[in-house]
RNA sequence: GCCCACAUAGCUCAGUCGGUAGAGCACACCCUUGGUAAGGGUGAGGUCACGGGUUCAAGUCCCGUUGUGGGCUCCA
């Protein structure tokens, strides 16, 4: 998995600080509940973690103190000393460790690290030791506890995590930290914690009337309010036109559908458990629809298809509803009902390479348009189990990764990491705070056409069965909707504000003329509102700006005298007075531009 | 689903040792008509998530349920 950036990381300093510490971590755990039972500790992105069993929950206070002793450790100049031993060594060492006892039958066999992944090669057995604690582990460590920064590490948060992560073994406590090499690094981190947590599109959600979940409706059920569903009425807007330009034709399809249908599909073998139980119409079994491919493949079924119309490319926004653990649940990023920006590509075989060249294309000219710039691929090959040809697989996991190498995007291959049914792209993508999310998804489907029995008629009258492509986008509009309040945190490109100018009199006064400016501005296409409060400009302003409306036009004896705007834009800048029609073109550039 | 924490006015929160509920913002009304990030006053607003229990007495202690948050696992 992932193997380019992981062995980089490994070879890196700061990888060994953290991998050190979480040692230092363990040490200092161990002192406080002599009866721990230790299991692993590896460095992550931003730091590191480790697992133990203790004979009570800790609290943040303990953390506090385990912090401090962890800096006392540092501090002490210890070195890291390796060394290699035998099974049966480890095991006297490790003696009253279960875990670590699991972990040497698991290197002794072969075939497991000691995290429990398959390793190709029979490992060495080796330890590591600094201070007083002896670690079961292979490195690498800083030689020297010297080395590591004592205030740049700090433990962030307990919390629980199953044993080798199957929820079927013991829960343990996992303690978190984070860790730098410099002071100043580790400073930037909590920064940007910070900043993450001002723009958590949960919080402006709710601070700027975009969406809320009601409990009377259910979790993970997300309601929509005007102005977040105007944005999302925008993206849709453009995003249909786009499609319709770029050779999709636009379908609908209803939220269920007959057993039978899913029974066909396969879902109800192997997607039933994020399947909502069925409802009964009259007598029969009904299933809300977890995604839209079978629809759409009924569609192309309703008649016999010519190889001279394919292409066939099926777009919908499709509501789907999928099962979600109560635990996983989080805002508009994983929900329980969410709509897809979906779509079905059936195409002849000659036509797969372009047509997987021309969605990425599109994928990007779409996430783009969005304001999002910063992309990276993820290609997910043939794993053990399979279903269909391993020839169509070979050749269109080829198209994937040319397509992908045509653009020149940053790309990860993870091997075997495919579906069954398929090998596809993620298009990930980095926010303003560098924060990697999944939108976009192209993905091959050798499952459903075989099932469906899928056909279009060749040039030699013979029947062929078609390649069939799922991919989606802007991957849900609610997923979608968050990771964009994040990006801009709240504040919305001028084409997407909700509103886009605050007309802001001075005093009643003013008000007979704000209200022209803004029948001028509407009249422009512009979405403007009038604050006819009787606030004092200031608060006025305040309230404007909170809201991220990105024109805020005050109007005061001046400005009706000379018919000008005085313009304040959301960032706090202050162009000033200008005329009207100035304004007008400067805020139609914006838009025209996606700024 | 599992571990831990949390749930008080529309929002953000306070509420000590168990003694019967408070602030700021928002809202309504009144005064104020102010030139680039909060003018002043008055008022309305709460089954303290829900259901049990302990107690003379529960927002506060205990149990359960629901929801939320941080993780685990999974994913658009």
């Amino acid at each position: 998995m992932v193997q380019q950036i992981k062995e980089k990381y490994e070879e890196t300093q700061l990888y060994r600080i953290r991998h050190s510490l979480a040692h230092v971590m363990a040490q200092a755990v161990v002192e406080m509940f002599p009866e721990a039972k230790y299991t692993i500790g590896p460095p992550i992105e931003n730091g590191f973690y480790y697992d133990f069993d203790l004979p009570r929950n800790l609290t943040p206070e303990d953390l506090e103190q385990i912090e401090k002793r962890m800096r006392q450790i540092v501090q002490g100049k210890h070195e890291f000393k390796k060394k290699v031993v035998s099974a049966e060594e480890a095991r006297q060492i490790f003696k009253d460790q279960p875990y670590k006892l699991e972990l040497i039958d698991g290197l002794e066999k072969g075939g497991f690290d000691e995290y429990g992944n398959p390793l190709a090669e029979k490992p060495e057995i080796s330890i590591y030791q600094h201070d007083t604690f002896i670690d079961l582990c292979r490195g690498p460590h800083v030689q020297n506890t010297s080395e590591i920064n004592p205030n740049a590490f700090k433990l962030m948060s307990v919390a629980g995590a199953y044993w080798r992560g199957d929820e079927k073994n013991k829960m343990l406590q996992r303690i978190y930290g984070t860790a730098w090499e410099t002071t100043e690094q580790l400073e930037q981190y909590l920064w940007k914690l910070e900043e993450a947590k001002r723009r958590d599109h949960r919080k402006l959600g709710k601070e700027l009337d975009l969406f809320s979940v009601s409990d009377e409706v259910g979790p993970g059920l997300i309601l929509w309010h005007p102005k977040g569903a105007l944005v999302r009425v925008l993206v849709e807007d453009f995003s249909r036109k786009a499609h319709l330009e770029n050779g999709y034709e636009w379908v609908f399809s209803p939220h269920i559908g007959r057993a039978h249908l899913w029974e066909v599909s396969g879902h109800l073998g192997f997607y039933k458990e994020n399947m909502y139980s069925p409802m009964d119409i009259e007598g029969e079994a009904y299933y809300a629809k977890p995604m839209n491919c079978p629809f759409h493949i009924q569609i192309y079924k309703s008649r016999i298809r010519s190889y001279r119309e394919l292409p066939k490319r099926y777009a919908e926004y499709g509501t789907v509803y999928r099962y979600e653990r109560s635990g996983v649940l989080h805002g508009l990023t994983r929900v329980r009902g969410f709509t897809q920006d979906d779509a079905h590509i059936f195409c002849r075989p000659d036509q797969v390479e372009e047509e997987i060249s021309r969605a990425l294309e599109f994928s990007l000219y779409i996430l783009r348009s969005m304001g999002l710039k910063d992309f990276k691929a993820y290609l997910s090959t043939r794993p053990e189990k399979y279903v269909g040809d391993p020839a169509d697989w070979d050749k269109a996991t080829e198209a994937l990764r040319r397509a992908i190498e045509a653009h020149a995007l940053p790309y990860e291959v993870d091997e075997g990491g495919g579906a069954f049914y398929g090998p596809k792209i993620d298009l990930k993508v980095n926010d303003a705070l560098d924060r990697e999310w999944q939108l976009s998804t192209i993905q091959f489907d050798f499952n459903l056409p075989e099932r469906f029995g899928l056909e279009f008629i060749a040039e030699d009258g013979q029947p062929r069965r078609p390649y069939m492509v799922h991919r989606a986008l802007l991957g849900s509009m609610e997923r979608f909707f968050g990771v964009l309040i994040e990006h801009f945190a709240g504040a919305f490109p001028v084409w997407l504000s909700p509103v886009q100018v605050m007309i802001i009199p001075i005093a009643d006064r003013h008000l007979d003329y704000a209200r022209e400016v803004a029948q001028k501005l509407r009249a422009e296409g512009l979405r403007v509102e009038v604050d006819d409060r009787s606030e004092r400009m200031n608060a006025k302003i305040r309230d404007a700006q909170n809201q991220k409306i990105p024109y805020m036009l005050v109007v005061g004896d001046k400005e009706v005298e000379a018919n000008a705007v005085a313009l304040r834009l959301r960032n706090g800048e202050n162009p000033g007075p200008m005329p009207l029609t100035e304004f007008i073109a400067r805020a139609k550039k914006d838009i025209a531009e996606k700024n």
